[in-house]
RNA sequence: UACCCCGUGGUGUAAUUGGCAACACAGCUGGUUUUGGUCCAGCCAUUCAAGGUUCGAGUCCUUGCGGGGUAGCCA
C-alpha cells in the first residue's frame, strides 16, 4: 500500500512525544515496558496500559519488556506473577524479555552506596511517624532531619550494617538528600530503603532492606535501556525525582510520560474493592464473569480482539475521563457479530403446538450459520409439531407495534414456517401454558411459494429435539453509574445488582450440545454466549451470556412508543 | 489553602502545530432486512469565562472559574 492511500492517523500525545524525541535524536528507538506489581490480578484498566506499551513498541519496531515491580515482599506472591503472564498473553502480546525489579537489588544497592559517597544520601534514624512530622504538609515546608549531616563514612558504615541486619525493622532508613522545603513533597528527602524482614517471593530471606518504588523504578528502566517509561497521572509529581536519580547517577535516562488511567462507568477496579468482592463472596472468585478482571472477561467470553479494539478506541490523553461501559459492550458485539455462528435457543419457554402438523413428522430446515460470513455455511434444524418459543414473544393482546405472535395473528418461525395462532390453553390461574397454531406448508424458509408477508420472525426450538442447557445470564455487577460515589452512610456494596446473575435452564437446537468449552455463539435475538468451563465433559453444556443483542424493541416499549 | 496536571457536543478522542472544528459511540428520524440484530442515510458543538497578541486563536499570553493528583519506610 502506498503512503498516499493510507488514512492519516491522528497521533495521541504520547506518540507525538515519541516522534519528537526520535526526530531530535534524544532516543534512537522505542523501548517500553509493562511494570505490574505482582500483588493482584490484572483488570481492564491494565489492558489499556498493556495495549499502550506493547502497541507503541510494535508500531515503532521497538521492544517491550515485562517487568514485575516486586519491591514490597509483604504484598507480593508468585501466584500473581503467573496470572499476570497468562493474561498478557491472552490479550495477544508477548514481551521481549522478562524481568523482576528484584533482579536489580544488588545493582541498586551499589548505586545507593554511590549516592552516599557523593553526599546525596544519608542514613536517618527517624521513625516513620517522625519522618512524617518532619516532612511538613502540603502547605508548609518540612524541616531537616537531625541525622541529615552525618559524615559520608558514617553513612556508609551504617548503611552496610543495615544490609547486614544489625538494626531492627523500621529503625533506620536511607534517604536521598534533596530539599526539605521543596513544594514537591516527593523531593523532601524521600526514603530509598527501609528495613523490613519479610520473605520475598524470589529473593527469599537474602535481604532485610528493600528499595522503595521511587528508588527502584527509574533505575530498573535505565538498566533495561527503556526510552519511554509510561505511567499513570498520579506519578507526575514523581517525575522530578525520577530525573534527579538518573542525573545524580549519571546513567541512561529514560523519559517518563504520564497518561490518564482508564475509568469505566458502573465499574469498581480498585484492588481493595475487588478483593472485598472476592473475599467476602459477593462473586465467585477473581475470574467470576462479572468481575472487571481480565480473567473475568476471558471467562465471560469477551474476545481479546474486542478488548484491544476498545483500548484503541478510547484513546490516550491526560484528561481524567469516564468511558461509558456501553463502549466496551459494543466492542464485543461488533467482533462477535462478525465471527460468532448463530444458533437458536429458548431461555424462557412456553409450549407452542402446531395442530395441523402431520403426526410424528420431522422436517429439516436449513439455516444460515452467519449472515455476516457466508463461509460459515449452513446447518439443518429439525422441526416437529411440538415447539418451544420465548414467553415474551407471545401476547394475547398486544400493542400496535408488537410484531411477534398474538392470538389471531401470524408470525414467521425463523428457518421454519409461518404459523397462525388460533387459541391458547391456560391453567387455573389464567397463565398461558400452551399456544395453539396451524402452520402454512407453503411458507417453508427458503422455499416460500405463498407470497405471504408477516411483520415478525421469532426463534424456536423443537421440544422433541431440544438440548437442555444451563444458562447463566450475567448482567452488570453494580446498579450505579459510579459505585465509588456513595451516598451518605452507604458503601459500594449497597449498589450491587441483585440481578447480576440469573441461572436458567435453556432449550437449544441439537448442535448446541456439540460445542466445546470456549466456543462463542449468538443465540438469535438474545445475545452472545460462551461455553463455560463448568460444562460436563460430553454432557450438559453451561453457557455464559457475554452480552445481549441491542434491544430496540425493549427501548421502544419502555418509552411507551409501542402503540 | 502549597505545588503539579487537565478543561473541545450527551460521551470519548482529533484538528495537517496559528488557517472554514473531524471521527467514533450514544441519542433522535427514516430506509433495508426471514434476528426489532447487522447494514445504510439524515439530524445533533461557534472549543469553561473574560481580556490580550494577530489579517486570522480550540491552538500563543494574562487573569479568573471548574476538575483531578500529591503529605506510605505502598506502587
Amino acid at each position: 500500500m502506498s503512503e498516499t492511500n493510507e488514512k492519516r492517523e491522528s497521533k495521541n500525545f504520547v506518540e507525538q512525544a515519541i516522534e519528537a524525541d526520535l526526530a531530535s535524536g534524544r532516543f534512537a528507538g522505542v523501548q517500553t515496558r509493562f511494570p505490574p506489581e505482582p500483588n493482584g490480578y490484572l483488570h481492564i484498566g491494565h489492558a489499556k496500559s498493556i495495549c499502550l506499551n506493547f502497541g507503541l513498541a510494535e508500531k515503532n519496531n521497538g521492544t517491550c519488556n515485562l517487568r514485575f515491580d516486586d519491591t514490597n515482599p509483604a504484598k507480593e506472591e508468585t501466584e500473581y506473577v503467573e496470572s499476570i503472564m497468562e493474561d498478557i498473553r491472552w490479550l495477544g502480546f508477548e514481551w521481549d524479555s522478562l524481568h523482576f525489579a528484584s533482579d536489580y537489588f544488588e545493582q541498586l544497592y551499589q548505586w545507593a552506596e554511590k549516592l552516599i559517597e557523593s553526599g546525596d544520601a544519608y542514613v536517618c534514624d527517624l521513625s516513620s511517624e517522625e519522618t512524617r512530622e518532619y516532612r511538613g504538609t502540603l502547605t508548609s515546608p518540612g524541616k531537616n532531619s537531625p541525622f541529615r549531616e552525618r559524615t559520608i563514612p558514617e553513612n556508609l558504615d551504617l548503611f552496610r550494617r543495615m544490609r547486614a541486619g544489625e538494626f531492627e525493622d523500621g529503625s533506620k532508613s536511607l534517604r536521598a538528600k534533596i530539599d526539605m522545603t521543596s513544594p514537591n513533597i516527593n523531593l523532601r528527602d524521600p526514603v530509598m530503603y527501609r528495613i523490613l524482614r519479610a520473605t520475598h517471593h524470589r529473593t527469599g530471606d537474602q535481604w532485610c532492606i528493600y528499595p522503595t518504588y521511587d528508588w527502584t523504578h527509574g533505575q530498573s528502566d535505565s538498566i533495561e535501556g527503556i526510552s519511554f517509561s509510561i505511567c499513570t497521572l498520579e506519578f507526575e509529581n514523581h517525575r522530578p525525582l525520577y530525573d534527579w536519580f538518573c542525573e545524580k547517577l549519571d546513567i541512561h535516562h529514560p523519559r517518563q510520560i504520564e497518561f490518564a488511567k482508564l475509568k469505566l462507568s458502573t465499574l469498581m477496579i480498585g484492588k481493595r474493592f475487588m478483593l472485598k468482592l472476592v473475599k467476602e463472596g459477593y462473586v465467585n472468585g477473581w475470574d467470576d464473569p462479572r468481575m472487571p478482571t481480565l480473567s473475568g472477561y476471558r471467562r465471560r467470553g469477551y474476545t481479546p480482539e474486542s478488548i484491544r479494539n476498545f483500548c484503541a478506541d478510547v484513546g490516550v490523553a491526560k484528561f481524567n475521563s469516564t468511558i461509558d461501559i456501553i463502549r466496551l459492550e459494543n466492542s464485543v458485539r461488533e467482533h462477535l457479530n462478525r465471527v460468532a455462528p448463530r444458533r437458536m435457543a429458548v431461555l424462557d419457554p412456553v409450549k407452542l403446538t402446531i395442530t395441523n402438523w402431520p403426526e410424528g413428522h420431522v422436517e429439516f430446515n436449513e439455516a444460515v450459520n452467519n449472515p455476516e460470513e457466508p463461509g460459515q455455511g449452513k446447518r439443518k434444524i429439525p422441526m416437529s409439531g411440538n415447539l418451544l418459543i420465548e414467553r415474551e414473544d407471545f401476547r394475547e393482546e398486544a400493542p400496535r407495534k408488537f410484531f411477534r405472535l398474538k392470538k389471531g395473528g401470524a408470525v414467521r418461525l425463523r428457518a421454519g414456517f409461518i404459523v397462525d395462532c388460533h387459541d391458547v390453553v391456560k391453567d387455573e390461574e389464567g397463565n398461558i401454558i400452551e399456544i395453539l397454531c396451524t402452520y402454512d406448508p407453503d411458507t417453508k424458509s427458503g422455499a416460500d411459494t405463498s407470497g405471504r408477508k408477516v411483520k415478525g420472525t421469532i426463534h424456536w426450538v423443537s421440544e422433541d429435539h431440544a438440548e437442555k442447557l444451563d444458562v447463566r445470564l450475567y448482567d452488570r455487577l453494580f446498579t450505579s453509574e459510579n459505585p465509588a460515589d456513595t451516598e451518605e452512610g452507604k458503601t459500594f456494596l449497597d449498589y450491587l445488582n441483585d440481578d447480576s446473575l440469573r441461572v436458567v435452564t435453556g432449550f437449544g437446537e441439537p448442535c448446541l450440545g456439540d460445542h466445546a468449552v470456549g466456543d462463542r455463539v449468538q443465540f438469535e435475538r438474545l445475545g452472545y454466549f460462551v461455553v463455560d468451563q463448568d460444562s460436563e465433559e460430553g454432557g450438559k453444556r453451561v453457557f455464559n451470556r457475554i452480552v445481549t443483542l441491542r434491544d430496540t424493541w425493549g427501548k421502544m416499549e419502555a418509552k411507551g412508543k409501542a402503540n
